[in-house]
Parts: structure tokens; C-alpha cells; sequence
DNA sequence: GGCGTAATTGTTCAAGCGTATAATAACCGC
DNA sequence: GCGGTTATTATACGCTTGAACAATTACGCC
């Protein structure tokens, strides 16, 4: 009776795995689709490795949680141009793929549902959070400014705060039900609603009527 | 050696009271933490009789989310008063307590995640989402037509996905972090924001400067 | 090209899971 | 009060879980 032979793969590489296919396991089945030996099964290796490169199963679940939250806002940090165009794109991003999917989704809302039973999450959560906002308030503070706008911490708070909600609220609304509305309906409805708060057009000088 | 005495409860009072076990395990340790046993401790039953009440584990997951979805339903559904007022009363509901507090969401988030795998889950949020949707659109079209601003189909719709959006991204940033913003914050913003989509004041008289 | 290291496997363990079922105690009609 | 009904308890079963550990294999090094 013989082993399997096996691939000896380099550490990054082999805890990059074993994150990959947790987030397919938790994407599939939810947290609980997510045993040590159904992730290690998708992984193509034994559930005995998962202990080498992890401590626990908590341990690799927040080691998971934060490439999901890496994910969701990576993209938006990295947006180039001058302030109406960062701003704008940073609007498109959040709504569109990637970021916008039922799996994006169903990734986020399992870990959610632990944040408030393990402190550790708890932590990488509140970070991912507040990244993104002031990320966003970081925007709209040089928006405003470049518009000749009240760009006031109060107005910008409040502003961000604002944004910041009905872009989570219509990504939520896309990635539950994307399929109740058209093409890139969101997208425009969010552009459309945020020039309606900031009180200055934000669409792309082509596009804008 | 002789058994626990116990209460034998009416149907109904003890389906009841099971489902409310159900939610606070599920609101204590997310859906890993609601199982069978736990529940029943919780309930000061034993766990068998939660098979004489509900055909299995499923079943009662699906009946405790029915009752979470009409928590966050039922109060915005029964506002009353003229359409400025509902639509106001609707706003602030959605934001105070006991709709927006950690406990909905966690709840909420659990079940959430279960969504892309249970159909018969999918099923009740879907009833649960429109409905929400509806009542809000129809709302709006009552605002306008009485206010005397157009209240066609098209913009109804779109106004209704983006308050909704709005509304439901407030309401997850105060659950998750509600010690971050101020007391009553988020309904100011949520007003104010919403005056400016909609582009007509629906502060309450007294309150509106 | 043989050796040492450690990554990987395979197996085992106790605990906890959902479920099934027989025994029992509480309540209702008479 | 008594007997029948059934809500409830108590126990058991088979399975899966996270974890532990010894055996084994792949690979870098000299």
C-alpha cells in the first residue's frame, strides 16, 4: 500500500491555496461548507496540511477574511486621475465587477456574521471599514476643492457618510438581486443620486448631457 | 431515578418560544452556535422536542427567518399620516432602534449567507425584499403626487432603488459601528440626503428651518 | 548521489452534530 | 378521580467535526 505522491510547493504559494479554496468553500456552503477537510479537498491536498500552515480553523479563517476585504477596496485605493475622475471611478468600481457579485456578497455576509462573536475579525473589520470611508471623504474633500465647493471636515463627514451608505446599500440591492435591474442601472442611478447630494455633476465629460 | 417535571405549553406559545431560542443562539454565536442542543438549553426544553414542533433543523432556521424578516418589515409597513409623514416616519424607523441595532444585523447577516444555498431561504427573502421595495416606491409616488412633482413610474422606480440603497447602507453602517456616529446622526443625513435626491424638504414642520 | 530536513500524508481520537425512538408525565374529557 | 392522548423527556445511534501525531515522501544541499 503505497502514499499519493505529492507536490512540495513553497509556503506562499501553498497558504495562498489553502486561502483560495476556503473562500471557495465558504462561497459555496456558507461558513459551515467550510470544514478543515472539505477545504482541503478542494485544495487537492490533505486536511492534516491545513494544521502545518495554520494554527486553527480560526486562524485561517481571518487570514481569509482579510484577502476578502483586500478585495473590496484594493481596486477602489488605486484610482488615478484628477479628483472628478478618481471620484467617479471609485463610484463605477464599487459597482461592477469584481466587486459586485453574489459572491462577493456571500463572502462578506458569512464573515459579517462573525464579526460580532470573534474579536479578531472584529478587528480586521473596523481597519477595512475605515479605510474605505476615509478613502472616500479623502475624495470628496478634493472634489469639492477642485469644484471651488464648501470642502469643510463637517460637510465631507457627512458627505462621506452619506456616499458611503448608498454605495453599500446598492451593492448589497446588486449583488442580492443583480438580475432585477438593467444594465448598469445602478451604476448610473448612483452617479445620478450622488451629483443630486454634492449638488455638482460628477459624469465623465463625454457622457454628461 | 425520576425525570424533570415540565409545562405542557399550547402549540402555538411554544413554537414561539422556540423560534425566539433560535434567534438569540443565532445572534450569540451565528448559525454554527444555533444547533440543536443549544437551542433547546436555551429554550429549557430538551432537544427532542424541538423535532415535534419543526420536521427538522432546516425548517426551523427557515420559520425564525420569516420572523426576522417581518421585524424589519412590520413597523415601516404601518406608518400612518399624510404622505409627508409616512415618508418621514418610514425613514426614521428603518434607523432607530429596534430596527437598527447589532443584534438585527447579526441575525441578518446569517441569514444572508445562507441565501445562495437554501432555496427555500432565497424564496422568503425575495417576498421580503419586494415587498420593502414596494412599499417604499409606492410611498414615494403618494410624496410626490401630493407635493405636486412628478411622480411617473420611471422616476418612482429609480428614486425608490436609490432610498432604498440609501437606507439600507445607513442602516448596516449604524449596526455595525453605531458608537461612531452621534446620537441621531444617521437620521439627519438619511433626511437631508434624501431632501436632496428627491429635491423637495420632507423635515416635519416644526423641525424644519 | 546520498543525506537531512520538513512538507505532506494517513490514521486516530474525543466531542458534538442531527436524528430516531421508547418511556414517561401532564393535561383534557368524562 | 380516572383513562386516554400526546407533549415532553431521556437515551441511543451513526456520522462529521477540529485536532493530534507518527509515518513517509520530496526536495535542497554539499
Amino acid at each position: 500500500m503505497s502514499r499519493r505522491s505529492f507536490h512540495r510547493a513553497p509556503e506562499s504559494e501553498r497558504r495562498h491555496d489553502l486561502i483560495e479554496a476556503t473562500l471557495d468553500c465558504i462561497a459555496e456552503g456558507g461558513l459551515e461548507g467550510a470544514t478543515v477537510r472539505q477545504i482541503a479537498i478542494k485544495a487537492g491536498v490533505t486536511a492534516g496540511l491545513i494544521r502545518h500552515y495554520f494554527t486553527s480553523k480560526e486562524h485561517i479563517l481571518q487570514e481569509a477574511y482579510r484577502v476578502v476585504i483586500a478585495r473590496l477596496t484594493e481596486k477602489a485605493g488605486r484610482v488615478t486621475g484628477d479628483p472628478q475622475e478618481r471620484l467617479r471611478a471609485f463610484i463605477i468600481i464599487n459597482l461592477t465587477e469584481p466587486v459586485a457579485n453574489s459572491r462577493s456578497l456571500s463572502l462578506w455576509a458569512s464573515f459579517i456574521s462573525r464579526v460580532s462573536v470573534d474579536a479578531e475579525l472584529a478587528a480586521i473589520h473596523r481597519e477595512g471599514y475605515l479605510n474605505f470611508r476615509d478613502a472616500l471623504e479623502e475624495l470628496l474633500s478634493e472634489f469639492l476643492a477642485a469644484k471651488g465647493q464648501d470642502a469643510s471636515p463637517g460637510r465631507c463627514r457627512a458627505l462621506a457618510i452619506a456616499i458611503n451608505g448608498l454605495l453599500d446599500g446598492l451593492w448589497l440591492e446588486g449583488c442580492l438581486a443583480g438580475e432585477l435591474f438593467e444594465e448598469s442601472e445602478l451604476v448610473s442611478i448612483a452617479l445620478a443620486s450622488i451629483e443630486a447630494l454634492i449638488g455638482v455633476p460628477i459624469g465623465s465629460p463625454d457622457t454628461d448631457q
